[in-house]
DNA sequence: CGAATGCTTGACGGTACTCAAAGATTGTGG
DNA sequence: CCACAATCTTTGAGTACCGTCAAGCATTCG
């Protein structure tokens, strides 16, 4: 299945989400308020779940929106319970996934409540460059980056004038360069302890 | 095993930490920058797993913290393989566990970046009014809650002077009443209305 | 009864928000 | 291929929410 750039994968509400697995592309979870303000909670990566939550409760408690051209693998629901029957260390990497993902929105958590707006800025440029690297989907040292400012100001629960002045900010001290969908890192060690932010690099994940 | 309030369960980096269930009390995860800023990323109640993200990776990516004495059962990692295997409805519990913990987190990660200090505390209040009505741990519109408000505002990302006045503020509206160690609900609805929070009551949960 | 912890309040300052408008870039259809 | 729309970026002026600092009060505990 493919989904296009600011298509909509899962709507917040869905009763009966389904679920998938990112192979190429980048999507990302978000909640809104009923007036229109909207927090990213974490950007999704190829090997990363998709609606599981969904399948475990009631109904999606979140949104979820492709960033680029997505593609995805479908799941059934009704194969999870035989996961589990009949595939224990599937089962296993099922639940490593998740604590994984919950490892990312703790670290985000943190961010928006207690980094400042320059920190924070350079903690998830840091956060989503180690990814992409643990990916192996750098090149050298640059990768994709398809976010815009708003999706920065939305994930770090900034306003888009701020973020876009930290940016600018940021970039003026010469540690990476950003040149609309690319980032190039320059000096990450600076960047990291800038951040406070020094995540080892990840174990090679499962891949369901 | 038994933690007295304010001991530390699992320390941020620790190695090998054990995997507990919570069988009373009440305790929080929390992360810490390098300078002391706190994030506390949410509580734990009864029926509620702690360290397992410890067990999938190669240490603890954040503390856990006892906020009251807290009784702990423990379970040996290394029978988390056997129970994949050998439980499959419990591994399923098990994820059930993790991805409900995950949607706490990020409704705080919704409260800490895109509501107002106002909103925030009243939808804190209503979580954990909600989250204790279902463990059936309320008496009648009664429930403990034994936070200080340094804890409030480590958990909204707020700095302690502006929870007590936001606090003090709320209480003037007359939707609830808190004293010291209890919060008495008063208004649910208007303050739901007011927090943008109408997460519905939880199904029983699953006990490990 | 003194020490420690937690709560309350005020003055002041700053980070980040709102509002507004003008470039820049991209995409698209005539 | 150009023109127009839409989206994204940039910038500034003014404001406000929330943080910092400081001090006094209340409560608990040993």
């Amino acid at each position: 299945m493919v989904v296009p750039a600011g298509g909509t994968i899962i709507a917040q509400g869905d009763i009966n989400p389904k679920l998938y697995t990112v192979l190429s592309g980048w999507a990302f979870r978000f909640k809104m308020l009923s007036d229109g303000r909207r927090q990213i909670l974490n950007f999704l990566l190829p090997g990363d779940l998709i609606g599981f939550q969904g399948a475990m409760f009631d109904g999606a408690h979140h949104g979820v929106e492709a960033l680029t051209d997505i593609e995805l693998c479908a799941l059934a629901r009704s194969k999870i319970w035989e996961l589990y029957k009949g595939h224990p260390e599937l089962a296993f990497d099922v639940t490593w996934l998740t604590a994984h993902e919950e490892s990312i929105v703790d670290e985000n958590l943190l961010t928006v409540g207690r980094r400042t707006a320059l920190e924070g800025v350079a903690m998830l440029l840091m956060q989503l460059y180690k990814r992409m690297q643990s990916l192996e989907l750098a090149e050298g040292n640059r990768v994709d980056l398809p976010l815009s400012q708003l999706h920065i100001a939305d994930a770090l629960g900034l306003s888009l004038a701020h973020v876009n002045k930290t940016l600018r900010r940021l970039q003026r001290l010469g540690l990476f360069r950003l040149d609309g969908r690319h980032l190039e890192m320059i000096n990450g060690r600076a960047l990291q302890n800038l951040a406070d932010y020094f995540e080892a690099p990840l174990a090679p994940r499962p891949l369901i």
